[in-house]
DNA sequence: TTAAATTTTTAGACATGTCTAAATTTATAT
DNA sequence: ATATAAATTTAGACATGTCTAAAAATTTAA
């Protein structure tokens, strides 16, 4: 039987290493999760012990094959879960974190299947961030960070980084959504952060904001 | 905080107080759960510390106010997240119940007044049991189990007051639902066993079935 | 009304997951 | 190359919720 704690551990490694397939250190899973290194430490051992990670003391670890299985239907449910809040009960896009890191957890196949059928299979959450299959395939973006764009060409918004309330919130002053219009006019070498064209208007926005920001150009 | 295990046992006392408001016992409390007197006797007292519930040693316990409160908040979530289950996920009366389990206890007060909408304010769940209030209170049924009806006498199947997947699995093959017209035809007084007809076909069902059968006269 | 049976509580143990502080290993910089 | 800094692990503690076995209280029945 996997606990919750376990869990969020695998989710955690999961999406530290979705790149990369690299060792993940435990100061950064401490970090990610929000607990001591030391707590890292002690999981990463009971994590091994179930065959759920490959652990080598003081480099890191990675995920064998079934906890990555594991890790990646956590995400597929969470991210099904925050579709389904937004879609279906007329959720707000950045209130809905909260909520599915509870319901990620809830245990019954048959309610991923039916959910996902209901929802009518969707590749790509609220936040535009890509729904892993049953069988833990990624679907593809096809998208660069809008930090990555060259100056002076346009893309649509496909997709966030990061699911925090107040970024979200703070995208949707800026009239920023799924689908909107954004051309890169000019970098500030300074600090890295951009002069854009958000449909018709223009703004200035941090690199902070740019690099969680995933385009598809048009 | 409120954790898992306190939430079920004060939905254990809630249900099993549910019409007489009396004083529950230990052993009554423990077999609700599925646990031992002694893990009962050690969760009361916590739950008294919280003012959750009164408890005397060796006499039992009842709910406070407020633990009466928050038991009622998770059965109406359990009742509502089964009637999501049957009538938006298709699932069947008899499988939802585990997965309520978990389900009841997300905390997030706008997913229930969310969901409650979603599902046209329902007063029943898909067993017939009434669904409480957000201000606790309980729908009324009007209902009588069928051991208690008169012979001769019809009625509605309004709902059951077990929710064990072999029980309504049973009823399914003897093709009694929520709305299904029954007539008591006769009672056995050896083993109280019954002689019904339901719809148009008769058959005989044993106390213990009847007994969880709860009837609306017409 | 007193002895026996039942119920309930207490005592002590264990597993899980967390923490802080100290020890150890690895990385960095002069 | 070695001292220092940073990262990581270990040791020991604590809270939660569970258990079994033994003790205490209550109920039942002769």
């Amino acid at each position: 039987m996997i606990t919750l704690s376990e869990e969020n551990y695998l989710k955690a490694i999961f999406l530290l290493s979705l790149n990369t397939n690299e060792k993940v250190s435990t100061n950064i899973i401490a970090a990610e999760i929000g607990t001591s290194a030391a707590s890292v430490s002690d999981m990463l051992k009971k994590l091994q012990e179930k065959k759920l990670v490959e652990y080598e003391k003081y480099k890191g670890a990675y995920l064998t094959k079934k906890g990555r299985a594991l890790a990646s239907s956590v995400v597929r449910k969470h991210r099904l879960w925050e579709t389904f809040l937004v879609n279906k009960l007329n959720f707000d896009w950045g209130e809905v974190h909260d909520v599915a890191e509870q319901l990620e957890h809830i245990k019954s196949e048959k309610l991923v299947d039916r959910l996902d059928s209901f929802l009518k299979y969707p590749s790509f959450d609220p936040h535009g961030e890509p729904i892993p299959t049953k069988n833990g395939e990624i679907p593809d973006t096809n998208t660069v960070p809008l930090n990555k764009l060259k100056t002076g060409t346009a893309g649509k918004v496909m997709g966030v980084t990061i699911d925090e309330k107040y970024f979200l919130d703070y995208l949707t002053k800026l009239n920023i959504s799924i689908g909107t219009e954004i051309k890169l006019l000019e970098k500030i070498s300074f600090d890295q952060s951009l002069n854009i064209k958000i449909e018709t208007t223009n703004q200035h926005i941090s690199h902070e904001v740019a690099k969680h920001l995933l385009i598809k150009m048009i």
